[in-house]
DNA sequence: CCTTAGCACTCTCGCCTCACGAGTGCTAAC
DNA sequence: GTTAGCACTCGTGAGGCGAGAGTGCTAAGG
């Protein structure tokens, strides 16, 4: 009884979408005949919109008022429907400027790759610290703050770099640190968590044992690295809240139900963002496929992401480091335009990176274009 | 015909604040003579509500349905009718173990401090990292982390730190860069922006030009203290969104126009939060006086801010680094409650930046109770 | 002069009804 | 397969109504 899925089935579906994108409302045959100058009649839309919910593309929220895509909908849109495209050169432009402008302060790639996301892609953006797929330990430096305060800088392999504030007695010279740090810089230099915590317990170098100053540095380091493994999931950074607050499905269309519901969904969304429920699960998949995820609705099964759609895309450089960056938004969101800002943004970055561990350094000028992006 | 401001009508007024921020209704007058058993009639509660309602403590968004504080009333309650309070000793303990849990990560301490005062005092938090009075340098580190790329970091008197990488030609031996950030660090060691500016004009160190590496990192160094000054409003850091907004001022109490107004609001506060537009005017201020600022509505004139009282206090060590940590939420709010626990943990990240430079060491163990709040 | 009871008045809230209009689904003709 | 015509559905917004809450006022009482 559906029928085949025609080329104008097709277009129609595309258009429904594209017009829901803009406007936020359920979009009726004749509205899409008359903006897009089919050149069919307001009925033969609606045969082949009925046809199009049969197949489960398409629904409508009431008898009247229109269709709207289902997540499935979305889902062949972006499979099939969708073309593919980048970001205009001038926003490019844009954007490397912006990163231009804090090279160096590796520390603030993230936020701002956040923040340039949410502009750009007028969602929430989401991303991870750049994270080493296995930590190494690489040294250790001790700068004094005064007589009885020092600061450990703890440097990776990977260039992730801790520091912490360490008190100290009175009376060490700066000599004095810089050897305690250059013992246990040796001793430690290259080692895994796990070989760190075997040295740390025989607290020898080269059959002399370690003062105890020495023995506290050790420790202070394993349990940075300790620490550090531990921290199972990421934390999420995020921005770009208001960007994705002020889409009209945060705004009361009308009537009380409505506007109650309303803020229900941005107090989840806080939720969502803040403790990244329904987030974090996405992460490692995210991590360990190339290209660019779309997570659309309910696909994942997560309830609370029912209403939502994620874009994710690894950046890094292989086998050394890597993080994940992404697009959050409302279903009704317009992928092709976030999906080449996430793609933009995570290959800039993944440059970057390797710029800073001088592999693989092309520069960062061209979007580098994976063949084939992996979908959910 | 207003007449005095007896007793009784003091008393009614703080009944009237008191069960206003509990229940977040309007205040009837026999809800009052009820719940606290007054000893006198409702009538003629009502005749003192009306005197205050002269007086410009209180008053009535409709003819009917009891009466809510004016800012002038809340104001006098903060000043005169509140009682001084300490956060529980339970709960004190509980803030001094969160933040014993992170000592040595200095760069985590605003962070909690904002996570634990949201918590603490339901509603949302702002702060500003500490800054240094005045800059001055004090020591610069270079570290490898590969052939071509060092991480230059540079500590502040003060403690402040910051990092930055840096890409130099390969060959460099680790001595190399010990022996170029030593010569840097002697050049500029104690100097403020302005003699760091002549100095890396001059690029001599007694007598003896600097290479060309050695003053590159020069510049690196003055560029970092002037974008530091340059940065002439502080970033605000702020937490507890969601605990604000569970406040029942954000929930749509009935009424599609209230609705409405409830999305509006919760937009506008999240704008506030986030560029700190209506906020940063009060930082300086905060600075400058001691003790703990109450801010009550539109009493500082910025309209964005007419809804919301905000709470601040300085912390930090007298003449050498200080920032700024408070509450924002709804002028309804729990005075008491959200001003002792602004007050503890100004006191108590002071203490703990006081142990850190080894100052006026005291323990962190009592809460300090300045002498005089100052109310803007 | 302060307090209190009584009472009329006001205003919100929730609920219902009703008419309107948008958009569809169906049927029959092309 | 396409189109015109038409009945039907349902959300939306306006208007009305009754109930309830709480006040302001007035007059009586201590």
């Amino acid at each position: 009884m559906s029928g085949p899925l025609t080329e104008r089935r097709q277009t129609i579906l595309k258009l429904v979408i594209q017009e829901f994108v803009d406007t936020a409302t359920p979009v009726a045959s004749e509205t899409l005949v008359r903006k897009y100058r089919l050149p069919v009649s307001p009925a033969t839309v609606r045969n082949d919109m009925a046809a199009l919910e049969e197949l489960g593309f398409l629904t409508h929220p009431h008898t009247s008022g229109g269709r709207i895509p289902t997540d499935a909908g979305y889902r062949f849109f972006v499979e099939n429907l969708m073309e593919r495209t980048s970001l205009s050169p001038a926003e490019q432009r844009m954007i490397r400027h912006q990163f231009y402008q804090v090279r160096g302060e590796l520390d603030q790639w993230v936020q701002l790759a956040c923040a340039v996301l949410a502009r750009t892609a007028h969602n929430a953006s989401v991303a991870t610290a750049p994270r080493a797929e296995q930590l190494r330990f690489k040294s250790l430096e001790l700068i004094a703050i005064h007589e009885t305060m020092v600061l450990a800088v703890m440097v990776f392999h990977s260039g992730i770099v801790k520091q912490q504030t360490l008190p100290i007695e009175p009376g060490r010279t700066p000599e004095d640190l810089r050897r305690a740090a250059g013992i246990v810089s040796d001793l430690l230099a290259d080692t895994t968590l796990s070989r760190a915590e075997e040295l740390a317990a025989t607290a020898t170098l080269n059959g002399v044992p370690l003062s105890d100053f020495e023995r506290g540095l050790v420790d202070l380091v394993v349990r940075a690295m300790q620490a550090f493994e531990e921290q199972a999931q990421e934390q999420i950074y995020s921005d770009g809240l208001l960007e994705m607050l002020s889409q009209p499905e945060f705004l009361p269309a009308s009537g009380r139900d409505d506007a109650e519901r309303a803020i229900e969904r941005m107090r989840r969304t806080l939720e969502i963002l803040k403790s990244g429920r329904g987030l974090s699960p996405l992460i490692p998949q995210a991590l360990a496929s190339g290209g660019v995820q779309v997570i659309i609705g309910g696909e994942h099964g997560e309830d609370a992401m029912r209403d939502y759609s994620v874009i994710l895309a690894r950046y890094g450089v292989e086998g050394a480091i890597a993080g994940v960056l992404g697009v959050i938004g409302p279903t009704r969101m317009a992928y092709p335009r976030s999906i080449s800002t996430v793609r933009y943004i995570a290959s800039l970055m993944s440059n970057l990176l390797a710029e800073l561990y001088n592999v693989n350094a092309r520069p960062s000028e061209v979007e580098t274009d994976p063949q084939d992006d992996q979908h959910a």
